[in-house]
DNA sequence: TAGTGGTCTAGACCACTTC
DNA sequence: AAGTGGTCTAGACCACTAT
């Protein structure tokens, strides 16, 4: 490793964040992809030149950031976007008897557009950039209970209009455009729906759906998925843990 | 400390846990109230017969979970429920221009009661067990946005109908009644303003609201406080962050 | 200057998985 | 039996705060 951080004017990095960085970048290039198997901390600690329990604390930290999971006598492996991280990181809707199931989708439309003022300025993209909008609805227990709406910038997931689009959307992005989905922030209110909107989801205009407004940032730090979800809550709930 | 945690077939419990353990203990019993400075790790570790490293591990543990603040040349401190962590921890509702601003509070009503079975399967109390309701109207830039309902056992809070109920009511738990909120949980749906809600808020009955249902959790683990919140969200929203 | 938490190291042993 | 992560120890030095 480089020199021990020099306590210079500009901040100090610890050697355990350095060690962080060099391994998602090996993740962010794709060495290592989602499901690989890294070397055991002693070799990662010889490589780097650092001890081991410096290579433990950036591992311990990368795990409880869901970009790696340990296995104790197995293993440390990249984190993968199976239907159970999904349920546990990304989908918060519960049934209100407290089962959490994947819902089902069904496209409706996906096509290429002129990103919007609002979705440059999610993306930090130029102006006349492109933009793939998809829209689906989601079942639940057999019911449409969400319609959502999700843009993606045209140049990072490039065809993905034609692709046909999994259930688990954030597998394809993995799996096809070597995106990961790291992280995502929320913003929740409770609208009218629209007649169009009523209309999907079997309600009539002006019943209360809850809005979820998503931006999924990846691995890399970018801004690279914007959501809308209009959800119904009758029998299902928002649930957010306050620890 | 006792013995390493014996490899018995009841399960594993290692040293840190236990240390974590005991000191939570102090906590609760405010032998260490919100504010305490602790002992330094290298005193508790000799105290408690563990090494310095089996301290620290327990500490930044407890940290992690917003027991502890850590304060690296000043010491370790019992958390205390200020303003500030609970606007980070408790509460939610940002303005849509990413302000956070903590709201004021106007009392409608307290009264004693008896328990509902939702009340009564919420905190795990007998039949015919009191609670204490309270009402009130949250008011954000000067517009009330929100009408609270919260229940508490009157077992755990007696007498607090004929307090003054102050903004923060976590701090009043806390000085008063010796009872720290630690954690919650909270189920979000969308609903219509029933017309007595709507009139308290000044808009008309059905209008879309964000409904909040919390159940927070002492220190010691149990159920003491659920609030039932209606919030407006034309200005605002619910910001949840995915990690 | 003294005391605190923050980082880093080196080495030991334990628990779990796989072969 | 071999290899992995999980726990625990002992000791060093650094960065920050208070006096």
């Amino acid at each position: 490793m480089s020199e021990p951080a020099a306590p210079s004017a500009i901040g100090f990095h610890p050697l355990y964040r350095q060690v962080k960085h060099r391994l998602v970048e090996r993740m962010v290039s794709r060495a290592w992809p989602p499901g690989h198997l890294l070397p055991s901390e002693v070799e990662l600690a010889g490589e780097l030149g650092v001890s081991q329990g410096t290579v433990r604390k950036a591992l311990d930290e990368l795990a409880s950031e869901r970009l790696l999971t340990r296995r104790q006598g197995r293993g440390t492996f990249v984190a993968e976007h199976d239907d159970a991280r999904i349920l546990f990181q990304f989908f918060k809707l519960t049934a209100d008897n407290g089962k959490r199931v994947f819902p089902e989708s069904r496209v409706i439309s996906a096509a290429l557009g002129v990103a919007s003022a609002s979705e440059r300025q999610a993306f930090g993209i130029p102006e006349k950039a492109r933009v793939v909008r998809i829209r689906r609805a989601r079942l639940l227990s057999g019911r449409a209970l969400i319609v959502e709406r999700i843009a993606v910038p045209h140049a990072v997931f490039p065809g993905i209009e034609k692709d046909d689009l999994p259930n688990n959307i954030y597998s394809l992005y993995a799996a096809r455009f070597g995106v990961t989905i790291a992280r995502a922030q929320e913003k929740l209110k409770a609208v009218a729906l629209s007649p169009p909107d009523a209309k999907l989801l079997g309600v009539s205009a002006g019943t209360p759906a809850l809005l979820i407004d998503r931006l999924a940032i990846a691995l890399d730090g970018r801004p690279v998925e914007r959501r809308l979800s209009l959800c119904l809550t009758d029998n299902f709930h928002y649930l957010s843990d306050l620890t």
